[in-house]
DNA sequence: TCCATGTTTATCATTTTTGTTAAACATTAG
DNA sequence: CTAATGTTTAACAAAAATGATAAACATGGA
């Protein structure tokens, strides 16, 4: 007899749901049953424990993490091109998920040794990240800086004002929409912190005054 | 009789360090007073319950948050004086308690309505800032950009390295002293991702490569 | 139809965590 | 010294959360 996938499909989506999009990072597996509309047990049938459905969701959200990482700063395209798509897709993506980073941070700290995620110390695509930083530092689109420090200052600005939504919101008198379009506009200030010179477009950019 | 504030401080700063330090924010109440080395049943007798110890650290949490802000960007000042001291102090103390924002974005997320937090929309700060910043762009020192992209590209950079120190050092593969080294190496490069001119020394700057 | 297999539910047991209470202990003023 | 007050502890009670189980239910093939 075939397994149907839905039950356990729709446990997993709503558990990320519950924890990513809501940032309830220490729900219950009873408030995860009521949320997707199933009997509690079912998630013991399909994922063991908490524990399980847990470690599989970190899995699946490292290893998504990962590949978005790799497949946009590894694509066949000029280094500016891969630095607008990672920050227009890691705003978007971390728009729908809030709170997935703060998930993994969490997780890794709780079990620091069953963490392997990835590491792009010695790979290929470091080599030829580091070629076109260089290429672009002598060309002096963007200030002398190493590569680790310009990665992480890319991810720095992209993820920080979603992962800190609600501090933002407060202190800058945000509301909901503001915040968005806050986002938006941060597309291309993102940018142009980080490369000298306007590559996006020539438009009036809304996000000065 | 003088109630001795001792066991009581002990309590506090001793959550203070498992949720804050190791980033343990669901941390029980047997853990505290475990670590605290004293009976559980004096958390509740000083704080009445876990969630009054929790709310306790969260407003000491955002009020002194919103002190070290308000006291940094309103000194009297340059501007690059101002965010060479906000770099300095927020890096070495995030790097002192690297998930505090973490856990104040959780307990505001866990209640929306009880958060007053504090915000710099019609303070005089906000037109201090504002026209120190105008000055900067129109001396060419600071590229174009609103204040309240400014102070979020200033927070991102600072924060999110230490939020999500372990993503990091996993992904660069970094050591324990690796990462420290980087941390301070970062306080130079945030500088220079924020002004156009070396303002802090001319020294050789080891973060290039 | 009826059986076999997979799925779902209701119920119970266990564990964990929080909160309470009364008694023991310490300290200080009188 | 001792009485009063504040502090600490051990023990208990209650609540919440997880996990396990057997029975009910559904479905598809012989």
């Amino acid at each position: 007899m075939i397994s149907s996938p839905q039950t356990e499909s729709l446990i997993k989506e709503t558990a990320k749901k519950v924890l990513f999009q809501k940032g309830l990072l220490y729900a219950t597996t009873q408030e995860i049953a009521d949320e997707a509309g199933v009997n509690r047990a079912l998630i013991h049938y399909y994922f063991r424990s908490r524990e399980h459905l847990i470690a599989t969701l970190f899995e699946e959200a490292i290893a998504e993490r990962k590949a978005r990482f790799l497949n946009i700063l590894g694509m066949d395209a000029p280094l500016q091109t891969k630095i607008a798509t990672f920050i227009d897709v890691f705003i978007d993506r971390a728009t729908q998920n809030p709170h997935i980073d703060n998930f993994i941070i969490g997780e890794m700290i709780r079990r620091p040794n069953e963490v392997k995620f990835f590491c792009i110390k010695d790979s290929k695509l470091k080599e030829r990240l580091q070629l076109q930083l260089d290429e672009e530092i002598s060309k002096g689109t963007i200030k002398p800086i190493s590569l680790t420090h310009f990665l992480v200052n890319l991810s720095s600005l992209c993820n920080y004002p979603i992962l800190a939504k609600p501090i933002l919101q407060t202190i800058h008198g945000m509301s909901e929409l503001g915040y968005k379009k806050f986002l938006q506009e941060r597309k291309k200030v993102i940018f142009k912190t980080i490369f000298k010179n306007n590559f996006q477009n020539g438009t009036s950019d809304p996000a000065i005054h």
